[in-house]
RNA sequence: GGAGCCAUCGCCAAGCGGUAAGGCCGCAGCCUGCAAAGCUGCUAUCCCCGGUUCAAAUCCGGGUGGCUCCUCCA
């Protein structure tokens, strides 16, 4: 498996710090809102990364955080007079929700920042007895980036000439402008507290996801875990942060490699809060299968900016029911063993830094070679056999295809309106018998008008939903 | 101001020094009562200008255009 490396920047050889295994850690959601499609589609990403692995027979352990502590959901709490857990557990509800929709595996490791108190705590006194960290007046603690000879490695800045970059940072008493906070004291008016040896207060931003790698993940000599990744907007300030808490209490690296992914842009801008473009994925959702946005949100890839527009996605989408109508010809039938060259061709591509570009032309590679041979043998059932077996791989590989045919050409279509369409055909089909044609396409026209295209089989008529 | 990324057929998108994948759209054919679906065939020399090389979309330099990070952000 070869993985672009986001601080060697170039695409290396995967070797893993234990024999066929990997950890990889994520950078999860804030919770104090509903999730966009830039969520999804990291999310994606390294979902497909698992995926990829363990088809290669890694032993994947994979966690992702929720940030469930932060000034965003304090100012929520505030405004809206609900409880800080209230919220947190209201936007994780939704989040696995919209993210099971996408067919996203859950994460073997789920861990919050509030259920992570005592590993922050803990590494934050680490920093402070190793001199890498220290308490102001205020009670709040800094991470003294000085006293990290490497900081600024993993993100390739360098020089000091950069302004401050803490999360939470209401007094000018840093040593150093780049310094972070680690711990944030309670002031007067602040009602989210939390009470440490450190005294009463919060966590900083940077300090959770280290805090939880290290509880979580046994790690070695040389590094805590295989992989860590996110958006692209976090390699810095927020990982190279990570990297250097990490370095300075542990004594060895965080992850061997990183990986980022691209944004998601909405009219050739980044879809972010600030700009006001942000498409929600409940929106999203609402309008489109899971699945259909699935496959088209992990069709560019995942280092690339994606561009989301609508029209893309349908035509991505005439892309996906291809698959489907080729599983409409060959049901019902058992799965026997995928083609050879098939898997090898869909696993060589996506263990190329996940290129699922070629992954998916393997995909329609496929599907126009088994409608070929179905055409000429129809009644295959070893080919049937295969063919089913290779749409489950696609599957477990690559999370589509797993629907019932029958069913995804007829999502979202009412009862009442199936059995008028089903009478329709009746009445075409029983036209066409009389060789009134005239009377079977004004038939056609008027399934047509009802948003159904129709169309002969030797069987029979099949219809799907426009 | 500092630091990066990107620019390939009408559209989406691979390519990682060896002579341009795939999909959508379009056109033609087979099939069909006609369609649809499916199958087959057809459609680019890679933003511009230099350079390195036997060989460059791929490497280097300079432009132009777009995006991002340096502040919360997937």
């Amino acid at each position: 498996m070869y993985i672009y490396d986001s601080v060697q920047k170039k695409k290396v050889l995967f070797e893993p710090i234990r024999e066929k295994e990997a950890s990889i850690y994520v950078c999860g959601p804030t919770v104090y809102d509903d999730a966009h499609l830039g969520h999804a589609r990291s999310a994606l990403s390294f979902d497909l990364l698992a995926r990829t692995l363990r088809q290669l027979d890694y032993k994947v352990t994979m966690a992702k955080n929720f940030t469930d502590i932060d000034d965003k959901i304090i100012k929520k709490v505030k405004e809206s007079g609900r409880s800080m857990r209230e919220i947190t557990e209201y936007y994780i509800d939704r989040y696995q929700a919209e993210m099971d929709a996408l067919g996203i595996c859950r994460s073997d490791i789920e861990p919050k920042a509030t259920e992570s108190l005592d590993a922050i705590e803990g590494m934050i006194a680490k920093l402070i007895e190793g001199g890498f960290a220290y308490q102001i007046a205020s009670g709040d603690v800094y991470f003294a980036t000085s006293q990290d000879a490497q900081y600024g490695s993993l993100s390739h800045r360098v020089g000091d000439d950069e302004e401050a970059q803490s999360r939470i940072d209401h007094v000018g008493e840093k040593r150093n402008p780049k310094d972070f906070a680690l711990w944030k004291a309670c002031g007067e008016g602040d009602e989210i507290c939390f009470d440490t040896h450190l005294g009463s207060g919060r966590p900083g931003w940077h300090i959770e996801c280290s805090a939880m790698i290290e509880k979580h993940f046994c790690g070695t000599d040389s590094y805590s875990i295989d992989i860590h990744g996110g958006g692209a907007d976090l390699l810095f300030p927020h990982h190279e942060n990570e990297a250097a808490q990490s370095r300075c209490a542990t004594g060895h690296e965080l992850a061997k490699y990183w990986m980022h992914n691209g944004f998601v842009q909405i009219d050739g801008e980044k879809m972010s809060k600030s700009l006001g473009n942000s498409f929600f994925l409940k929106d999203a959702l609402a309008s489109y299968d899971g699945e259909i946005l699935r496959y088209y949100l992990i069709s560019v890839h995942y280092r690339n900016d994606f561009n989301f527009n609508e029209e893309d996605l349908l035509a991505l989408k005439k892309r996906l029911d291809k698959l489907y109508r080729l599983k409409k010809r060959i049901l019902p039938a058992t799965a026997s063993l995928p083609s050879v060259d098939f898997r090898k061709g869909l696993l060589d591509a996506m263990a190329d830094d996940l290129n699922i570009s070629v992954a998916l032309s393997v995909v329609d590679e496929m599907v126009a070679q088994s409608n070929e041979k179905l055409d000429a043998n129809p009644k295959d059932k070893a080919l049937k056999k295969e063919i089913l077996a290779n749409i489950e791989l696609i599957d477990a590989l690559l999370g589509f295809g797993a629907k019932d045919p029958f069913e995804y050409f007829q999502l979202g279509v009412e009862p009442e309106l199936k059995l008028q369409i089903e009478k329709l055909i009746e009445m075409r089909t029983g036209a066409k018998k009389e060789k009134d044609f005239a009377a079977a396409d004004t038939l056609r026209e008027e399934l047509i008008r009802l948003g159904v295209a129709i169309m002969d089989f030797p069987e029979g008529t099949a219809w799907e939903k426009i």
